[in-house]
Parts: C-alpha cells; structure tokens; sequence
DNA sequence: CATCTGACGACCG
DNA sequence: GCGGTCGCCAGAT
C-alpha cells in the first residue's frame, strides 16, 4: 500500500492547524479506517517535510508512545499550538479540509463503528 | 504460510 | 471520565 496520498494531504495542513487521524482517514476514505491513518503515519519517512505531528487523535490528545510525543508537543508548540497534558484544543486547532469555516462543530463526532 | 502488533476510535459498564 | 473489548488491516516475526 502506498501512502504518498496520505503524506500528500498531511503536507497541506497549515501551520498551526492540526488533523485526527479519523478526519483524515475519512478525508481519504482509506480502507480500515482511523487505524490506517495511524500506520500510514507510523510509516512516515522522515526527511521529506512532511509536518506528521499536525496529526493527533480524535480528542486532541498525542498518542505516540516513546521519545516522539515530546517531540511532536515541542513542534505543535513551536507552531503556535497551545497543548495542556498532551492535549490539543481542537476547537481552535482544527483544520477542516473542504469546509469553508462555518461548520458547527469543530470536534468531530462520529457515529456507529468504523 | 500462521501470528502478533500496533501513531485509532467507537461502544459498554 | 476511565478502562476493557472489538473491528480493521499492513508489516514484522
């Protein structure tokens, strides 16, 4: 599987701005869902500009484990991306994609299983 | 080829 | 709000 098409709408959040991996994968319609976001991520091949610490979980928190969720905080705070505890404040740090800007809400709430 | 392991997210108690 | 379980699927062992 390729993830260039991941890695190719990563690279357009804008600084400041962040994504879950269920948005994203939504916004990609990738087969299996938020978890396939998650690997792609994983997968991420370093070096190559892509701003992978703009995607964090569906509440706002960091689930990287290990080393990189410090790095990924320090980056995110470095961006103008206020974090409490490992905690985004995704009403303010959102980005939506298509949307213009006036949705209603800003946290993403799905429904129903994957 | 068989299993295990996650950078997820939803549901249930 | 917190922790356990389940579905999904690509790589690693």
């Amino acid at each position: 599987m390729s993830w260039n098409p991941v890695y190719s709408f990563v690279q357009r959040i804008p600084r400041g701005k962040v994504l879950t991996y269920g948005a994203l994968a939504k916004a990609l319609r990738l087969p299996g869902g938020a978890r396939t976001a998650g690997r792609a991520m994983a997968a991420t091949p370093s070096g190559k500009g892509i701003p992978w610490h703009r995607v964090i979980g569906d509440r706002g928190k960091i689930l990287i484990r290990g080393p990189h969720a410090l790095l990924q905080r320090k980056l995110l705070e470095s961006e103008g991306v206020a974090i409490v505890e490992f905690r985004v404040d995704l009403k303010r740090h959102l980005w939506q994609p298509k949307k213009t800007g006036k949705s209603k809400s800003a946290a993403p709430r799905k429904r129903g299983r994957n």
